[in-house]
DNA sequence: CGAATTTGACCTGCGC
DNA sequence: GCGCAGGTCAAATTCG
């Protein structure tokens, strides 16, 4: 019929949304990232290199409650087959911050790490975790099993070491969200899975510290620390990943705190 | 021309 | 049972 009316386009919409609506808010796989967008954006903005490992395509954006930033909905592109999801918010109490929410895991390898970062890729090669993708098979990859990779708890010196060939930022406090959940059920970087941080059992115990953690300044000179704020703004609704951006995430899985949250 | 992004509308889940 | 908030999809628009 030509009038494809109200009816006709809503079928079939129901039956997708059905289907994903019985995964939402049962998604269990979700990890919190803080980001400091400052040296994201300097780098971003300077070079626009691509952004991490994946590729991010916007699928959504709706205004939250109680935060003047709307919230991005990214989608895995580098796969057709991913069902590895983004959502990027800015922090409500620190505008130089974003929060990231991965959902799902990649099932796929991932483009190129070692065209991307060569730097990355030294440290752990691009293997796919198996777990991953047997999850991701399965439709999402529930819950079962997947504790055993909040075993293996960080090492400073190593992240350490990293750390400073990636030359990222750090997000030392999270003020804002206050809160880094990581379910470690599966890495959104596939390449941090191995040595995914846990023993945030004690949740309470994590909350943030201060860590005197020593930013290299040139990172932060490159970036404009408040001026550019309307930049942030600005590029918040773009939400452009950069390669520090991954190695920040490291960092988070890190050293940031993370709240492991049981469900 | 194609791909990516943007915006609006619709649906589901949860709380009251 | 109703309302609110969040999340996703689809169509339209824009840029490369």
């Amino acid at each position: 019929m030509g009038s494809s009316s109200s009816p006709n386009l809503k079928d079939p919409k129901k039956t997708k949304q059905e289907t994903q609506a019985s995964k939402r808010r049962k998604v269990v796989e979700k990890k919190v990232v803080t980001v400091r967008i400052e040296a994201n954006v300097g780098k971003q903005k300077n070079e626009g290199p691509p952004s991490d490992f994946w590729s991010w395509r916007k699928y959504g954006q709706k205004p939250i409650k109680g935060s003047p930033y709307p919230r991005g909905y990214y989608r895995c592109s580098t796969s057709k087959g991913c069902s590895a999801k983004k959502q990027v918010e800015r922090c409500r109490t620190d505008a130089s911050m974003l929060i990231i929410t991965y959902t799902s895991s990649h099932n796929h390898p991932g483009p190129d790490l070692h065209q991307t970062s060569n730097l990355i890729s030294e440290e752990q090669p691009p293997t796919t975790p198996k777990q991953e993708l047997e999850e991701a098979e399965g439709g999402g990859g529930e819950e079962e099993a997947e504790q055993e990779q909040q075993r293996s708890l960080t090492t400073s010196d190593h992240e350490d070491s990293i750390e400073e060939q990636f030359h990222y930022i750090e997000s030392t406090r999270i003020d804002c969200s206050s809160e880094v959940i990581i379910n470690l059920e599966e890495n959104p970087f596939n390449l941090s899975l191995e040595k995914t941080s846990e023993s945030e059992e004690s949740l309470g115990t994590l909350l943030f510290d201060e860590e005197p953690i020593s930013v290299p300044p040139s990172l932060i000179t490159s970036s404009a620390p408040k001026s550019e704020e309307n930049d942030f703004f600005d590029e918040l609704e773009e939400l452009p990943i950069y390669s520090s951006f991954s190695s920040f995430m490291r960092s988070n899985l890190f050293d940031e705190r993370i709240l492991v949250l049981p469900s």
